[in-house]
Order: C-alpha cells, then sequence, then structure tokens
DNA sequence: TGCCTACCTCTATCTGTGGT
DNA sequence: ACCACAGATAGAGGTAGGCA
C-alpha cells in the first residue's frame, strides 16, 4: 500500500475535534488510551497542545503535553529531545510510526499513530476537520446583535471596570508593599511584555526600587545608570548578553544573591530590540531619571501637572538608545511601550 | 522505503511610520 | 492624537532531493 502523506495541520485538528474511535486508541507499546481532555492548543514554541488529560487502561489519569508530528522521525529531527521545555510531553501523536519519543531528561514517551484509530476515512476526517468549529462564548456576533451604540456603551463600560479592577489590584498590593516598590513592579512588569512579565516582577521583587535606589545615592546620573544596568543583568543572568567587563565588576561587587537562570528567559519570537536583556538597559535609565526625587514622588509630580490626553506623559517614560543602532536611531523603550505603562501602571 | 538535510513558507508579536 | 499597516524576527511546518 502507498504511504499517504498526511499535513500536521490537519492531524492538530483531528486531536483538538477528538475525530477518532475511542476504543482503537493504542500507542506504540500497546497501551490502551482514552482521552479525558485533549489539551489547549498552543502556538507558540513548545508542545502542540498543553495540559491533556489522559486515562492509561488501568485507570490512571496522565496530565502534560501533547505533541503532534505527520511522522514519528520528526521528534528527533525537530530536535525536541534536546529542548527542555518538551520535558512535560506525556503522548506523542503521528500519522504513522511507532517510535517511542525520548525527551531532554531521557524519559520516554509512547506515540500514537491516528492512521490505525480515525473515525471513518481519512477523506471524511477531510471534510470535518475543514467545517468550521461552532463559535461560542457571549461576544460571539455580539457587533451585530446589539448595534454600534450598544456595543459602544459595553465597551466602555468594559474599559472603566479594567480601570477599576487594575486600581483595586495596585491598591491591595499597596496594603502588603510600599507604594513606590508596588509601582517599580508594575513598570517591571510592563518592560516583560507579555512573554516575560512574571519574570521581570519577579527580579523587581528580588532587587526592590529601596534597594536600587540606595546604591545610586549620591553618584552622578551616568554612574547610576551603569550601576542599575549592572545590579538588573547581573541578577537576571543577563551579563553576558548585554553587559561589558566593567558591568560584571560592579555586579561582582555590589550583587548579592544568585543570579537567575538565563534559560528561564523567553525569547522565541522576540525581536532582537525586544530583548530582556535591552528592556533592563531601557529600565536603568529610567530609574536613573527618576532616582533624584525617587520614583513614585517624581510619577505623582508628573500626574499632578495633569493635561488632556496622554502623550504629555508618554515622553516621560521613553528612553533612546545613547548609540545609534544598525545605522538608525532606535528606543529602548519606544512610544507604543511607555504609552503602556502610563494607561496601565500610572494612570490606575 | 525510510531517514536525513536543506531550503522555503508561515506565524504571532512588537515597533516605527505615514495617513487621516 | 489616533489608527492602520509594513517590516522584522526566528522556530516550526512543509517539501524536495540525496543517500543507504
Amino acid at each position: 500500500m502507498s504511504k499517504v502523506k498526511v499535513a500536521e495541520c490537519l492531524l492538530v485538528q483531528v486531536w483538538k475535534r477528538q475525530l477518532v474511535e475511542k476504543g482503537r486508541m493504542v500507542t506504540d507499546s500497546g497501551e490502551r488510551l482514552q482521552v479525558i481532555y485533549p489539551g489547549r492548543e498552543n502556538k507558540d514554541s513548545g508542545p502542540d497542545f498543553i495540559g491533556a488529560i489522559i486515562s492509561t487502561a488501568d485507570g490512571v489519569l496522565l496530565r502534560g503535553d501533547v505533541e503532534l508530528h505527520s511522522r514519528a522521525g520528526d521528534w528527533k529531527s525537530h530536535g525536541h529531545n534536546r529542548d527542555p521545555s518538551y520535558n512535560d510531553v506525556i503522548l506523542q501523536v503521528v500519522w504513522d510510526g511507532d517510535r517511542a519519543a525520548e525527551l531532554q531528561s531521557g524519559k520516554k514517551v509512547p506515540t500514537l499513530s491516528l492512521r490505525h484509530c480515525l473515525k471513518g476515512s481519512l477523506d471524511d476526517v477531510r471534510y470535518w476537520a475543514d467545517l468550521p468549529m461552532v463559535p461560542s462564548g457571549p461576544c460571539y456576533n455580539a457587533g451585530q446583535r446589539l448595534g454600534d451604540s450598544e456595543m459602544g456603551r459595553l465597551l466602555d463600560e468594559a474599559g472603566e471596570e479594567r480601570f477599576r479592577l487594575k486600581t483595586g489590584h495596585f491598591a491591595e498590593a499597596m496594603g502588603k508593599r510600599l507604594p513606590s516598590q508596588v509601582l517599580f513592579e508594575g513598570i517591571m512588569g510592563a518592560l516583560g511584555y507579555s512573554k516575560n512579565k512574571e519574570f521581570f516582577e519577579e527580579l523587581a521583587r528580588c532587587l526592590p526600587l529601596a534597594v536600587l535606589e540606595g546604591f545610586c545615592l549620591g553618584k552622578p546620573p551616568q554612574e547610576q545608570v551603569k550601576v542599575l544596568k549592572a545590579l538588573l543583568l547581573g541578577r537576571a543572568g543577563l551579563l553576558v548578553v548585554g553587559g561589558d567587563g566593567e558591568l560584571e565588576r560592579i555586579w561582582s561587587c555590589l550583587g548579592d544573591g544568585e543570579a537567575m537562570d538565563s534559560s528561564l528567559w523567553r525569547v522565541f519570537r522576540v525581536r532582537p530590540e525586544n530583548h530582556p536583556a535591552r528592556r533592563l538597559v531601557g529600565a536603568a535609565y529610567l530609574l536613573a531619571r527618576f532616582a533624584e526625587a525617587g520614583l513614585s514622588e517624581r510619577v505623582l509630580q508628573l500626574v499632578g501637572q495633569a493635561r488632556p490626553g496622554t502623550s504629555w506623559l508618554d515622553s516621560s517614560f521613553m528612553v533612546s538608545a545613547p548609540e545609534p543602532c544598525s545605522g538608525s536611531e532606535c528606543s529602548l523603550i519606544g512610544q507604543g511601550r511607555a504609552r503602556e505603562i502610563v494607561i496601565n501602571i500610572i494612570l490606575p
């Protein structure tokens, strides 16, 4: 029989919609499986489905990730056997093949071939997989159902509710920590973008604002920037990426505590301009700018000088690179990011 | 026939720029 | 001031060709 090639995107649909004969799901090692939950589809780096729940023949529940491939050999050719982010995989699902997948941790996980357990023919499955999934949720078709004015009112309400939630979150945090520290953690979180937000916040907790401001006391601005860069990059474990010999010397003199594991930082699909090391340098310039008056005091002053719009505040949080990169000037913190900081952190 | 490699395309997120 | 869009990025997927 000639081999049929099946694209991975079709396998994703088959797995997501579970277009399989439940009783015929048997792995390469002969174990019968039952899928309780196929997992959440992941379009980022890492396994294709996150948080799947699978029951084995003897009723044991396995929770973990699922990786899909056209061929069993793709596991190795894609380098997943060397990538620790695949260590939570509990099952490899392929169209054809019966080779177990070896994780970076050394553990082996079973492989399930969909070819032997498809619900109907391949053509049937292709037809079902092409059908749009029925959208659900309260937002589906809302624009048509509600009309422009009602939609506008709802969006205004949602925006105000979002603002109130943020305000409440900051107020609660300020009950436990100093307002200036809460502000610092918020700004750092915003500089981490969606992918490194929690690591930036953790860094802000490891290196509290009071400690950083203490190191800046009595130093000229340029010296403050150097010290802040060394401390932030050193603690983040990113000195090699963004620093130089002088910064390493400062970090070895002033830094106490262990540096974070540099492999924790997520850089998948992150442009070089958005690399955590670059944003930490931006944070160093920003903190040095506010160091003399104190971060929270200076921010309160700025907000007190309120004028309509937010652009007058944006510029206070923008940081230009001291030297042009790639022949053209680029920012360490651009207008877009500065505006996010103002809207999501400063104003609430 | 199966495996490996190289090359091309696709994708999601963010910045910068130009138009309104 | 705001919005839309182009451009940049790099891992993953798709495909073709070579080799045993």
